[in-house]
RNA sequence: CGGGAUGUGGCUCAGCCUGGUUAGAGCGCUGCACUGGGGGUGCAGAGGUCGCAAGUUCGAAUCUUGUCAUCCCGACCA
């Protein structure tokens, strides 16, 4: 619209956009939908009130799953001994690097008028960057006879891991998440369990953030420390790189041995224990930010919107009044009404502020309906409704729009999956030769948006890894389904019997 | 830990190369007015001594040295 120049409003809501610099225009929507800063702490951020409701409502329903699964939730200490972790030989390897450590319990004054640390710990303590070992060593003392088993439990906590690097929300130095812990009496059992969490996992990020994931195994370079058999679901960005957004990991007998969780047998055999653990993290709202928000700001599946409804009074200083009580009875018909099982959330905006910095207010924080409402609404018995992805509103009746907002809702859900789902297939394809993977991954600019998914056979992961450090890809999973083929590894032509998604990964 | 860059009002930055009166802009913020289905317009304000330290100089945000911090690119990662 060539109309547009004129004004000085840009064109879209954020800027830069997705296809001009995608790293940049994830830190804007964030910074825009008001859903975290960062904070004087290098790597740490703050979640701000809008982000934090989005992860409430992640927890809520999460929890929820986790209690019907019969788990169930207990704390513990986010220290740990630095000897415990050492019991674990891989989980060392695996995170010694990117432990906080604590060395000492006290401050005393310096002689240039500061402070430094006092009171040198016997044995160091360590910031859990996960918790297997100390709960393992927990469990151990639970532990007695298999009537004891299985221990069917979560904990919601915060994490620290040192990372070089951070992204808000994707990889922060402390972030949020819950790890869940599980100890059973047979092998099958904690298989089970491991599949049944990933499973949950999968529901999570399909029914209620609407992205689409692919379930599948990591291979053994990829596994947790520790862990006999990683679990993930992986969803695709809109830059088509992919995001782990989930693990559960089937640790065998190694952390049971390591912490020597043992039981008595029903047969009267000492035997040790099955362990699992499994968790999601605040890095579920990075990748809700990339699955669907656009170039207007964050869009928000309605199942997890904070508010679903916002509603604009429009009036001039004469008509205030009768504006107000007419849109709080809307108000009040709309959250009589429900969705997923639930009431409707609403809120009124009667803020002073101009109505167009209103409207793009909620529109950056991805509101999913934002009604307005005004007096010539009111003579024609209509509202003015427009839904985050659509781009105009559109004026509706009122008893029409009341009736059907549940359904309106969940339109918007379905319509956020489909088009991400689109976004993944439209992205993936199946690369035979070494020649065509090259191509598929290769860099094409400094922000052009390239690759994507690619389902590839291949015989040997060790034979791989020159080539994937070289183009910076990784192997996502070998998917659970769709995957029985049997063909030739794209690189060495030798046989292979499965095949595995590869792409670029955050 | 290797390579590169930057530190100036709340935010984004200009000024620095070619040192010189009260350090600038946009956005944001405060107030008033006009507006009022759209992130508008006008006027009036608040707010910085230029990361820190030392040095050169009659004089430094501008030059020198040191130092601290941050950011980007690599090796590592939910």
């Amino acid at each position: 619209m060539r109309g547009d120049r004129m004004s000085k409003a840009p064109r879209t809501a954020i800027s830069p956009t997705r296809e001009e610099n995608y790293p940049e225009w994830y830190q804007q929507v964030i910074r825009a939908a008001d859903l975290a800063e960062n904070s004087p702490v290098r790597g740490c951020m703050v979640i701000k009130p809008w982000g934090y409701q989005l992860w409430e409502n992640v927890q809520r329903a999460l929890d929820d799953m986790f209690k019907a699964t019969g788990h169930q939730n207990a704390y513990f200490p986010l220290f740990i001994p630095m000897s415990y972790l050492e019991k674990e030989a891989e989980h060392v390897d695996g995170f010694a690097k990117e432990c906080a450590v604590v060395t000492h319990h006290r401050l005393e004054p310096d002689p240039d008028g500061g402070l430094r640390p006092a009171g040198k710990l016997e044995e160091p303590l360590i910031v859990r960057p996960t918790s297997e070992t100390i709960i393992g060593a927990t469990y151990a003392k639970w532990v007695q006879s298999y009537r004891d088993l299985p221990i069917l439990i979560n904990q919601w906590a915060n994490v620290v891991r040192w990372e070089m690097r951070t992204r808000m929300f994707l990889r922060t130095a402390e972030f949020l998440w819950q790890e869940g812990h599980t100890v059973h009496a047979t092998s099958e059992e904690a298989v089970e369990e491991t599949e049944k969490m990933v499973e949950v996992y999968r529901d999570f990020a399909e029914n209620w953030m609407a992205m689409p994931v692919i379930v599948g195994s990591k291979t053994p370079l990829e596994r947790f420390p520790g862990a006999v058999e990683t679990l993930s679901i992986e969803a695709m960005m809109q830059d088509r790189k992919a995001l782990q957004a989930g693990t559960s990991h089937f640790l065998g007998q190694n952390f049971s041995k390591a912490q020597e969780i043992k039981f008595q047998s029903e047969s009267g055999d000492i035997e040790f224990a099955w362990t699992t653990s499994w968790g999601v993290s605040t890095r579920l709202i990075g990748a809700l930010i990339m699955t669907h928000s656009d170039d207007d700001g964050l869009v928000l599946p309605p199942r997890l919107a904070p508010t679903h409804v916002v509603i604009q009074p429009i009036y001039k200083d004469d008509s205030r009044a009768e504006v107000m009580e007419y849109v709080q009875s809307l108000r009040d018909e709309l959250a009589a009404q429900t969705y997923a099982n639930a009431p409707v959330r609403v809120t009124i905006d009667d803020r002073d502020i101009r109505g167009g910095e209103k409207k793009w207010y909620h529109v950056k924080r991805g509101v999913p309906i934002r009604l307005e409402v005004g007096p010539k609404d009111m003579a024609a018995g209509t509202v003015f409704c427009g839904i985050r992805n659509q781009p105009k509103s559109v004026g509706i009746d009122r008893a029409e729009l009341v009736a059907t907002i549940g359904e309106k809702l969940a339109t918007l859900q379905q319509e956020l999956f489909d088009a991400a789902l689109k976004m993944r297939e439209d992205n993936t394809v199946e690369l035979k030769s070494e020649a065509e993977f090259r191509d598929f991954f290769a860099d094409k600019g400094d922000t052009a948006i390239t690759g994507g998914f690619a389902w590839c056979h291949y015989s040997d992961e060790d034979s791989l890894q020159p080539l994937l450090k070289e183009l910076k890809v990784t192997i996502r999973c070998v998917p659970r389904t769709d995957n029985a083929t049997e063909g030739t590894c794209f690189l060495t032509g030798k046989p292979a019997a499965q095949r595995a998604i590869f792409a670029k990964a955050y």
